[in-house]
DNA sequence: TCCATATATTAGTATTGACTAATGTGTTTG
DNA sequence: CAAACACATTAGTCAATACTAATATATGGA
Protein backbone atom coordinates (compact mmCIF):
# COMPACT_ATOMS: atom_id res chain seq x y z
CA UNK A 1 0.00 0.00 0.00
CA UNK A 2 1.94 3.11 -1.00
CA UNK A 3 0.25 7.01 -0.05
CA UNK A 4 -2.06 6.84 -3.19
CA UNK A 5 -3.45 3.88 -1.95
CA UNK A 6 -3.92 4.92 1.32
CA UNK A 7 -6.02 7.76 0.15
CA UNK A 8 -8.12 6.19 -1.75
CA UNK A 9 -8.78 4.21 1.16
CA UNK A 10 -9.45 7.21 3.52
CA UNK A 11 -11.60 8.81 1.05
CA UNK A 12 -13.85 5.88 0.27
CA UNK A 13 -14.45 6.11 3.81
CA UNK A 14 -16.67 9.06 3.24
CA UNK A 15 -18.17 7.88 -0.25
CA UNK A 16 -21.38 5.82 0.69
CA UNK A 17 -24.71 7.11 1.67
CA UNK A 18 -25.31 4.86 5.20
CA UNK A 19 -21.28 6.11 6.47
CA UNK A 20 -22.17 9.71 5.91
CA UNK A 21 -25.35 9.30 7.70
CA UNK A 22 -23.37 8.15 10.65
CA UNK A 23 -20.92 10.80 10.45
CA UNK A 24 -23.16 13.48 10.31
CA UNK A 25 -24.82 11.29 13.73
CA UNK A 26 -21.74 11.92 15.08
CA UNK A 27 -20.65 15.04 13.92
CA UNK A 28 -21.36 16.76 17.36
CA UNK A 29 -21.36 14.52 19.97
CA UNK A 30 -20.21 10.72 20.75
CA UNK A 31 -22.75 8.11 20.16
CA UNK A 32 -22.89 4.17 21.00
CA UNK A 33 -23.66 2.10 18.52
CA UNK A 34 -27.33 1.53 19.44
CA UNK A 35 -27.62 5.06 19.53
CA UNK A 36 -26.36 5.73 15.91
CA UNK A 37 -28.53 2.81 14.83
CA UNK A 38 -31.78 4.11 15.84
CA UNK A 39 -30.71 7.31 14.42
CA UNK A 40 -30.56 6.56 11.04
CA UNK A 41 -32.44 3.59 9.23
CA UNK A 42 -30.27 0.73 9.65
CA UNK A 43 -29.76 -2.60 11.70
CA UNK A 44 -26.99 -3.09 14.20
CA UNK A 45 -24.70 -5.92 12.20
CA UNK A 46 -24.01 -3.34 8.92
CA UNK A 47 -23.57 -0.21 10.76
CA UNK A 48 -21.04 -2.18 13.11
CA UNK A 49 -19.28 -2.98 9.98
CA UNK A 50 -19.49 0.72 8.97
CA UNK A 51 -17.97 1.63 11.98
CA UNK A 52 -15.31 -0.58 11.13
CA UNK A 53 -14.85 1.04 8.09
CA UNK A 54 -14.92 4.38 9.81
CA UNK A 55 -12.59 3.26 12.16
CA UNK A 56 -9.74 1.55 9.39
CA UNK A 57 -9.97 4.66 7.54
CA UNK A 58 -9.06 6.79 10.43
CA UNK A 59 -11.88 8.38 10.53
CA UNK A 60 -13.74 8.20 13.62
CA UNK A 61 -12.47 7.11 16.90
CA UNK A 62 -13.68 4.46 19.47
CA UNK A 63 -14.37 4.79 23.30
CA UNK A 64 -15.04 1.88 25.52
CA UNK A 65 -16.92 2.40 28.89
CA UNK A 66 -18.50 -0.85 30.19
CA UNK A 67 -20.62 -2.31 27.74
CA UNK A 68 -21.02 0.20 25.52
CA UNK A 69 -18.69 2.00 22.65
CA UNK A 70 -18.60 5.65 21.98
CA UNK A 71 -17.69 6.31 18.78
CA UNK A 72 -17.13 10.01 17.20
CA UNK A 73 -14.93 11.90 14.75
CA UNK A 74 -11.39 11.13 15.01
CA UNK A 75 -9.84 15.01 15.46
CA UNK A 76 -10.92 18.11 14.68
CA UNK A 77 -9.32 17.97 11.33
CA UNK A 78 -11.91 15.72 9.84
CA UNK A 79 -14.81 17.09 11.01
CA UNK A 80 -13.46 20.30 9.35
CA UNK A 81 -12.91 18.36 6.46
CA UNK A 82 -16.69 17.48 6.67
CA UNK A 83 -17.95 21.24 6.56
CA UNK A 84 -15.80 21.70 3.73
CA UNK A 85 -17.41 18.99 1.38
CA UNK A 86 -20.85 20.91 1.94
CA UNK A 87 -19.12 24.16 1.36
CA UNK A 88 -17.40 22.82 -1.98
CA UNK A 89 -20.46 20.79 -3.10
CA UNK A 90 -22.21 24.02 -3.13
CA UNK A 91 -20.67 25.37 -5.75
CA UNK A 92 -20.82 22.62 -8.10
CA UNK A 93 -24.50 20.72 -6.71
CA UNK A 94 -25.89 22.28 -9.95
CA UNK A 95 -23.40 19.92 -12.29
CA UNK A 96 -23.78 17.24 -10.40
CA UNK A 97 -27.39 16.92 -9.89
CA UNK A 98 -27.83 17.32 -13.93
CA UNK A 99 -26.91 13.45 -13.38
CA UNK A 100 -28.55 12.35 -17.06
CA UNK A 101 -25.18 13.60 -18.98
CA UNK A 102 -22.78 10.50 -17.23
CA UNK A 103 -25.46 8.00 -16.67
CA UNK A 104 -23.18 5.48 -16.16
CA UNK A 105 -20.85 6.89 -13.56
CA UNK A 106 -20.99 6.57 -10.06
CA UNK A 107 -25.41 7.51 -10.23
CA UNK A 108 -26.05 3.66 -9.49
CA UNK A 109 -26.98 1.63 -11.94
CA UNK A 110 -29.99 0.32 -11.03
CA UNK A 111 -31.59 4.02 -11.12
CA UNK A 112 -34.04 4.66 -13.34
CA UNK A 113 -32.48 6.57 -15.84
CA UNK A 114 -29.59 4.40 -16.02
CA UNK A 115 -31.31 1.27 -16.49
CA UNK A 116 -33.05 3.00 -19.40
CA UNK A 117 -29.84 4.53 -20.83
CA UNK A 118 -28.68 1.18 -21.48
CA UNK A 119 -31.81 -0.54 -22.59
CA UNK A 120 -32.96 -3.01 -19.59
CA UNK A 121 -36.20 -1.05 -19.40
CA UNK A 122 -38.07 1.05 -21.92
CA UNK A 123 -39.40 4.92 -21.03
CA UNK B 1 -31.66 12.30 -6.12
CA UNK B 2 -31.53 13.98 -2.45
CA UNK B 3 -28.83 16.38 -1.11
CA UNK B 4 -27.16 13.21 0.69
CA UNK B 5 -26.87 10.97 -3.25
CA UNK B 6 -25.29 14.40 -4.64
CA UNK B 7 -22.83 14.23 -1.35
CA UNK B 8 -21.94 10.52 -2.12
CA UNK B 9 -21.56 10.83 -5.69
CA UNK B 10 -19.17 13.79 -5.23
CA UNK B 11 -17.42 12.33 -2.38
CA UNK B 12 -17.10 9.08 -4.75
CA UNK B 13 -15.33 11.33 -7.40
CA UNK B 14 -12.51 11.44 -5.85
CA UNK B 15 -12.21 7.88 -4.32
CA UNK B 16 -10.16 6.13 -6.90
CA UNK B 17 -7.11 5.83 -7.70
CA UNK B 18 -7.03 6.15 -11.67
CA UNK B 19 -9.18 9.18 -10.78
CA UNK B 20 -6.62 10.70 -8.34
CA UNK B 21 -3.70 10.33 -10.43
CA UNK B 22 -5.87 12.47 -13.04
CA UNK B 23 -6.50 14.84 -10.41
CA UNK B 24 -3.11 14.68 -9.61
CA UNK B 25 -2.24 15.66 -13.35
CA UNK B 26 -4.44 18.05 -14.08
CA UNK B 27 -4.13 20.41 -10.54
CA UNK B 28 -1.88 22.62 -11.82
CA UNK B 29 -2.36 23.11 -15.39
CA UNK B 30 -5.17 21.98 -17.86
CA UNK B 31 -4.39 19.39 -20.31
CA UNK B 32 -5.49 17.23 -23.23
CA UNK B 33 -7.02 13.73 -22.56
CA UNK B 34 -3.35 12.46 -24.33
CA UNK B 35 -1.57 14.35 -22.18
CA UNK B 36 -3.12 12.79 -19.14
CA UNK B 37 -2.76 9.21 -20.47
CA UNK B 38 0.91 9.51 -21.55
CA UNK B 39 1.57 10.99 -18.08
CA UNK B 40 -0.59 8.41 -16.07
CA UNK B 41 -0.43 4.16 -16.99
CA UNK B 42 -3.94 4.26 -17.94
CA UNK B 43 -5.64 3.30 -21.75
CA UNK B 44 -7.39 6.05 -23.52
CA UNK B 45 -10.65 4.57 -23.06
CA UNK B 46 -10.35 4.05 -19.39
CA UNK B 47 -8.87 7.68 -18.73
CA UNK B 48 -11.86 9.05 -20.89
CA UNK B 49 -14.53 7.22 -18.99
CA UNK B 50 -13.01 8.56 -15.52
CA UNK B 51 -13.01 12.32 -17.14
CA UNK B 52 -16.37 11.58 -18.06
CA UNK B 53 -17.17 10.45 -14.56
CA UNK B 54 -15.01 13.10 -12.65
CA UNK B 55 -16.77 16.26 -14.71
CA UNK B 56 -20.34 14.36 -13.88
CA UNK B 57 -19.02 14.70 -10.08
CA UNK B 58 -18.38 18.42 -10.92
CA UNK B 59 -14.50 17.91 -10.18
CA UNK B 60 -13.26 19.30 -13.26
CA UNK B 61 -14.53 20.98 -16.75
CA UNK B 62 -13.75 20.85 -19.94
CA UNK B 63 -13.02 23.16 -22.65
CA UNK B 64 -12.50 22.35 -26.56
CA UNK B 65 -10.09 23.99 -28.92
CA UNK B 66 -10.15 22.80 -32.23
CA UNK B 67 -9.77 18.93 -31.76
CA UNK B 68 -8.36 19.44 -28.72
CA UNK B 69 -10.08 19.04 -25.20
CA UNK B 70 -8.53 20.86 -22.51
CA UNK B 71 -9.61 19.07 -18.47
CA UNK B 72 -9.20 21.12 -15.19
CA UNK B 73 -9.98 21.04 -11.86
CA UNK B 74 -13.46 22.73 -11.68
CA UNK B 75 -12.36 25.85 -9.52
CA UNK B 76 -10.13 26.85 -6.56
CA UNK B 77 -12.21 25.39 -3.88
CA UNK B 78 -11.75 21.77 -5.67
CA UNK B 79 -8.00 22.65 -5.71
CA UNK B 80 -8.06 23.36 -1.58
CA UNK B 81 -10.48 20.62 -1.04
CA UNK B 82 -7.91 18.32 -2.43
CA UNK B 83 -4.70 20.17 -0.53
CA UNK B 84 -7.25 19.31 2.53
CA UNK B 85 -7.35 15.64 1.74
CA UNK B 86 -3.06 15.55 2.68
CA UNK B 87 -3.42 17.56 5.18
CA UNK B 88 -5.54 15.62 7.23
CA UNK B 89 -4.70 12.35 6.21
CA UNK B 90 -1.30 13.41 7.17
CA UNK B 91 -2.81 13.58 11.08
CA UNK B 92 -4.49 9.83 10.49
CA UNK B 93 -2.06 8.07 7.94
CA UNK B 94 -0.91 5.60 10.77
CA UNK B 95 -4.25 4.39 11.58
CA UNK B 96 -5.36 3.89 7.58
CA UNK B 97 -2.08 1.89 6.84
CA UNK B 98 -2.72 -0.31 9.72
CA UNK B 99 -4.73 -2.17 7.39
CA UNK B 100 -5.02 -5.48 9.46
CA UNK B 101 -7.17 -4.81 11.79
CA UNK B 102 -10.05 -4.04 9.36
CA UNK B 103 -9.21 -6.93 6.38
CA UNK B 104 -13.16 -6.75 5.28
CA UNK B 105 -13.11 -2.87 4.76
CA UNK B 106 -11.93 -1.34 1.75
CA UNK B 107 -9.25 -2.63 1.25
CA UNK B 108 -9.74 -4.91 -1.92
CA UNK B 109 -10.62 -7.96 -0.20
CA UNK B 110 -8.06 -9.61 -3.38
CA UNK B 111 -5.34 -8.45 -0.87
CA UNK B 112 -3.14 -10.80 0.33
CA UNK B 113 -3.86 -10.48 4.01
CA UNK B 114 -7.82 -10.28 2.86
CA UNK B 115 -7.41 -13.53 1.53
CA UNK B 116 -5.77 -15.29 4.06
CA UNK B 117 -8.22 -13.91 6.88
CA UNK B 118 -10.85 -15.22 4.62
CA UNK B 119 -9.23 -18.39 3.85
CA UNK B 120 -9.24 -18.54 0.84
CA UNK B 121 -5.80 -19.42 0.57
CA UNK B 122 -3.37 -20.24 3.40
CA UNK B 123 -0.72 -18.08 4.66
C1' DT C 1 -23.00 -18.52 37.47
C1' DC C 2 -26.51 -17.49 34.29
C1' DC C 3 -28.87 -14.05 31.70
C1' DA C 4 -29.49 -9.85 29.29
C1' DT C 5 -27.43 -6.34 26.82
C1' DA C 6 -24.10 -4.16 23.55
C1' DT C 7 -21.34 -4.89 19.92
C1' DA C 8 -18.53 -7.62 16.53
C1' DT C 9 -17.86 -11.14 13.17
C1' DT C 10 -18.97 -14.46 9.53
C1' DA C 11 -20.92 -16.18 5.43
C1' DG C 12 -23.59 -15.65 1.57
C1' DT C 13 -25.80 -12.78 -1.96
C1' DA C 14 -26.69 -8.96 -4.90
C1' DT C 15 -25.20 -4.61 -6.53
C1' DT C 16 -21.85 -1.46 -8.03
C1' DG C 17 -18.03 0.00 -10.24
C1' DA C 18 -13.46 -0.42 -13.04
C1' DC C 19 -11.33 -2.25 -16.88
C1' DT C 20 -10.54 -3.87 -21.88
C1' DA C 21 -11.49 -4.04 -26.65
C1' DA C 22 -14.07 -2.51 -30.28
C1' DT C 23 -16.60 0.97 -32.46
C1' DG C 24 -18.56 5.67 -33.06
C1' DT C 25 -18.33 10.83 -33.45
C1' DG C 26 -16.49 15.08 -34.50
C1' DT C 27 -12.62 18.09 -36.15
C1' DT C 28 -8.76 19.34 -38.87
C1' DT C 29 -5.89 18.85 -42.83
C1' DG C 30 -4.34 17.26 -47.28
C1' DC D 1 -14.26 14.69 -49.57
C1' DA D 2 -11.16 11.30 -47.55
C1' DA D 3 -7.78 10.25 -44.19
C1' DA D 4 -5.83 11.10 -39.75
C1' DC D 5 -6.37 12.46 -35.32
C1' DA D 6 -8.55 13.30 -30.62
C1' DC D 7 -11.80 11.80 -27.93
C1' DA D 8 -16.32 9.44 -26.44
C1' DT D 9 -19.31 5.56 -26.08
C1' DT D 10 -20.78 0.74 -25.84
C1' DA D 11 -20.80 -3.87 -24.36
C1' DG D 12 -19.06 -7.37 -21.75
C1' DT D 13 -16.41 -9.19 -17.82
C1' DC D 14 -14.49 -9.35 -13.35
C1' DA D 15 -13.52 -7.52 -8.87
C1' DA D 16 -14.98 -4.72 -5.02
C1' DT D 17 -18.31 -3.54 -1.83
C1' DA D 18 -22.93 -3.12 0.78
C1' DC D 19 -26.38 -5.67 2.73
C1' DT D 20 -29.00 -9.39 5.51
C1' DA D 21 -29.33 -13.03 8.67
C1' DA D 22 -27.20 -15.83 11.82
C1' DT D 23 -23.82 -16.48 15.23
C1' DA D 24 -20.05 -15.12 18.39
C1' DT D 25 -17.89 -12.32 22.05
C1' DA D 26 -17.68 -9.50 25.94
C1' DT D 27 -19.50 -6.88 29.83
C1' DG D 28 -22.41 -6.00 33.84
C1' DG D 29 -25.89 -7.38 36.89
C1' DA D 30 -29.40 -10.62 39.27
Amino acid sequence: MDYLDLKVKFLKGFADRTRLEILESIMDAEKTVLQIVSEIHGNQSNISQHLACLKGCGIVTARQEGKFIYYSLHDEQVKRLLTMFDTVLGDVEQQVASCDKNDQCLCGKSELKCLIKRRIISP
